[in-house]
DNA sequence: TATATTCAGGACAATAATTGTCCAAATGTA
DNA sequence: TACATTTGGACAATTATTGTCCTGAATATA
């Protein structure tokens, strides 16, 4: 996993090694070619209903390509602050906590 | 650190110890009293802005909320996917690496 | 050179999400 | 009871995101 890369990098990369175009790829996703590109550049982002068109197209694992994604949408939320790993590690015990309480109990509510 | 406690309850029970009402809090913020009392249900998110607000008026570090909102928003954003830990780990490396980046170079934009 | 294809990027309306504000009902408290 | 506090719904205003189309530049192809 090359954590130096962005989604939309990664993506790029994979459409370029097949010599695909955008058109084509974006046509597979039901979107605008020109949203694509901008999702490829990083201008707008993608979402998870494109997930199992995209692995299925390239050959990759959805969960990889979610791996991907979503540790882009992270990144992008916090970068700003200062205490960029204390945040993730709260997250990560908070996550925890409210996975392990949810299992034990209903369904669950943050924001 | 109690991770077990949203950003909203925490807020909770700083101004209950110190028996405030809602009222008095939202004023300080300049918000409504009922949105105060939906963000400390978590029915509405806190910003940056209220921050240093109530830093001061319960004598805390403000990075210490910081690090409680933005640990919440991002075990928000990501609790319903399978490989979480994965995702924070992948999310650390790229804040590293744009970070790094940065320093040396101009400044970023992602999405 | 002319023509076609691809891509970048702007514009802008449609849609969705968030926020501010007010109110009425419920709850707590003197 | 009377008063203060809190909850939670409603809804408009604001802001963000998305879908769509268009133009021009760059590149490839006939």
């Amino acid at each position: 996993m090359n954590t130096k890369q962005s989604f939309g990098e990664y993506l790029r990369k994979l459409r370029e090694d097949q010599n695909l175009p955008i058109r084509k790829v974006a046509s597979k996703l039901d979107i605008d070619p020109s949203t694509l590109g901008k999702i490829e550049r990083g201008e707008r982002s993608a979402n998870k209903e494109m997930l199992p068109v995209l692995a299925e197209l390239f050959g990759i694992e959805e969960k990889t390509l979610g791996l991907i994604l979503f540790s882009d949408k992270v990144a992008y939320q916090i970068i700003e602050e200062e205490n960029t790993n204390e945040i993730l590690k709260v997250a990560e015990e908070k996550i925890k906590y409210l996975k392990n309480k949810n299992l034990k109990q209903g369904s669950l509510d943050l924001k």
